[in-house]
DNA sequence: CGAATCTCAGACGGACTGAAATGA
DNA sequence: CTCATTTCAGTCAGTCTGAGATTC
């Protein structure tokens, strides 16, 4: 007996309705239209998320922005350097404790943080396209609920 | 100005109900939930999907089941060499096409995938737990729906 | 000849670990 | 001396690319 000819093979039905295919099914669609969103505004979600706790937060130490970000620590290094460039961020050695940066954001970082701030509310628009309104706060519940025991 | 005491910075809030920041999460819990259950059983998630799709579709070439579950060739052939270890495929040269391998899935590797099946079962339950039941059928209806685009 | 198959080795980007260097 | 922070080099798992041998 011949094997069936190529591209007769797909994803096996059995799995094609399971909750864990469609979320990471999901995830992989979500995951693309941001990296693509960002990179069209010359960014990164890491840049997105550590300008955001910055502003939110105030001035902190990078080990702290690491922390609470849950962004790797060697990662947060490379990523405000790419936003010092630009002058987005400012470095100043804390006074009352030498060994420290304290990393601050400057009023270009906060319109560049506006500027990405619309960017991902169009990348929310365009991910949940799909859904009529009613649907989307009802889809955001959801996975709320669904996560809330990790909380 | 003192940067905040380590700990003080988290998640920045702009972001934590964001349908893309959720369904990162959803996908990070899933992703654990499947490795280890999948782990558990001496199994991984690849060799499920391979089992199912030799299954469902009958034998077939190694690069119809790469093109097919969109497994990568390099791993497809790794996860067979796996597989047939404790038997669960078949690699027999077909006499039509000697380039070809024709796969499939043994005696052995049907029961594999019964018990795999079961353990998916597993997972996905445990997954949906935090949802009382009516919503869990939503919540697939609304990922199905986000997703249909694509298709 | 060009195209497809299987296989291996190496590359690759993303994320984590360890440890040196600096300073409190 | 001990501890915290910054930084860099090395590692690691997962994935993909390239190339060789073979066959169509």
């Amino acid at each position: 007996m011949r094997p069936h000819p190529a591209g007769a093979v797909t994803t096996p039905a059995r799995m094609l309705e399971m909750p864990t295919w469609l979320i990471s099914r999901a995830y992989a669609h979500a995951h693309r239209l941001l990296s693509d969103g960002f990179a069209a505004a010359g960014s990164r979600g890491y840049h997105y998320r550590l300008l955001g706790a910055l502003e939110e937060f105030g001035p902190a130490s990078q080990a702290a922005l690491g922390r609470g970000t849950g962004i790797d620590r060697s990662d947060v290094v490379a990523s405000l350097n790419e936003l010092a460039g630009p002058g987005f961020i400012e470095r100043v050695p804390d006074p009352d404790d030498r060994r420290r940066n304290i990393i601050s954001i400057t009023p270009a970082g906060t319109r560049q943080l506006r500027k990405l701030d619309k960017v991902l509310a169009g990348i929310q628009e365009k991910l949940l396209a799909p859904l009529p309104a009613a649907d989307r706060t009802e889809f955001v519940r959801l996975l709320t609920r669904l996560l809330e025991p990790d909380n």
